[in-house]
DNA sequence: GTCTATAACCCGATAGAC
DNA sequence: GTCTATCGGGTTATAGAC
């Protein structure tokens, strides 16, 4: 062939990532991708459509990483301590990765749909219920996890926008756990 | 005079302010502003010194509309019905404008520094922890107001996202509140 | 204080060659 | 599958006239 393959698929979401860990998601654009990959930038139509289709690779890609880091947080924990174990994993992700973190929530297509979940948003969302599910018992899972969800996302995001500090929200995440696992224990018998 | 004034600078900013309610942070140009006041885009340039002043500006705005519904949500109610209103205030606004909403934490100046606190940053974190401190009292109040804040932060991005309905948006918000205000009463010795 | 005009960038996406 | 070249659009910001 007179122009072999250069890359893949995996190289370009690859190459998008760390451009997006490095600049933020303002900074990934079709052309910069090309340029860090030495490639012509309308080399990338063959493997992703649009830019948009890029884009939500990416967050996907983030929400990946997000399910992974949980995983391993957990381990073989008990229930109280795996809460806290993927707490801590929520919050460090966010903290260590926050440009990647800033698209966890972007579900929208390559094109500007409205939002719809996807594979790996099912999945984290099933991941986090199971785990609640283990110190809330089926009953009030649901709303548990919604709970501690929305306050982890909060405090990740309150922490990334500069109001708080380091210590600031480690003492919020203590206050907040062991009320929530109060909580539960408290509720045990509603199982 | 050969020109006469046609606007100021609180017309520029209402119809920034418009202009991002109506379409998002991403619509919000120079050349889109001064097309909607029926100006040329250089005119803008005696009120804002760049478009990222004239963003901080409506971040800032954001900032004293939500002070204003929280403010207007208290009126003379007791603590704990003062936290309920607040709460319900800072999602309704938060749905009701998604796209300015979503400047709320844009602490950052005109240029792309790090982020500071801004006078309406200040002014909002102090009203709030005035009102926590009414039922958590002093000495607990810091990091109460933060678990609620960002709790009630993280619900809003969360429904946001369309990850949430407004039913479960709704359960969510009363069982974290009755939780909330449960670790007040039980922890009102405390004081 | 607003105008027209323009400089000097950025971008996505496509056409057609090899 | 990648290339070069380009179309057609966007943007901020500035210069100089009135």
């Amino acid at each position: 062939m007179a122009y072999p393959a250069k890359t893949d698929r995996d190289r370009v979401l690859h190459a998008a990532m760390k451009l997006v860990e490095d600049e933020g998601v303002e900074s990934l654009a079709i052309r910069s991708v090309a340029s860090t990959l030495g490639l012509a930038p309308n080399a990338l139509y063959r493997y992703f459509e649009s830019l948009g289709a890029l884009k939500a690779a990416v967050a996907e890609e983030a929400r990946l990483q997000m399910l992974e880091v949980m995983q391993k947080a957990v381990g073989r924990k008990g229930p109280a301590e795996s809460i806290r174990a993927i707490s801590e994993a929520y919050l460090r992700y966010a903290h260590e990765q926050p440009r990647v973190f800033a698209l966890y929530l972007k579900t929208s297509g390559p094109d500007s749909d409205i939002p719809q979940c996807t594979p790996l948003c099912a999945r984290n969302t099933e991941f986090f219920l199971d785990q609640v599910t283990r110190i809330y018992g089926e009953k009030r899972a649901w709303e548990a996890a919604l709970a501690l969800w929305a306050f982890l996302h909060g405090l990740a995001v309150l922490r990334e926008a500069g109001v708080l500090s380091a210590a600031q929200s480690s003492t919020s995440l203590k206050f907040s756990l062991k009320m929530w696992i109060d909580g539960a224990l408290s509720s045990s018998g509603n199982k």
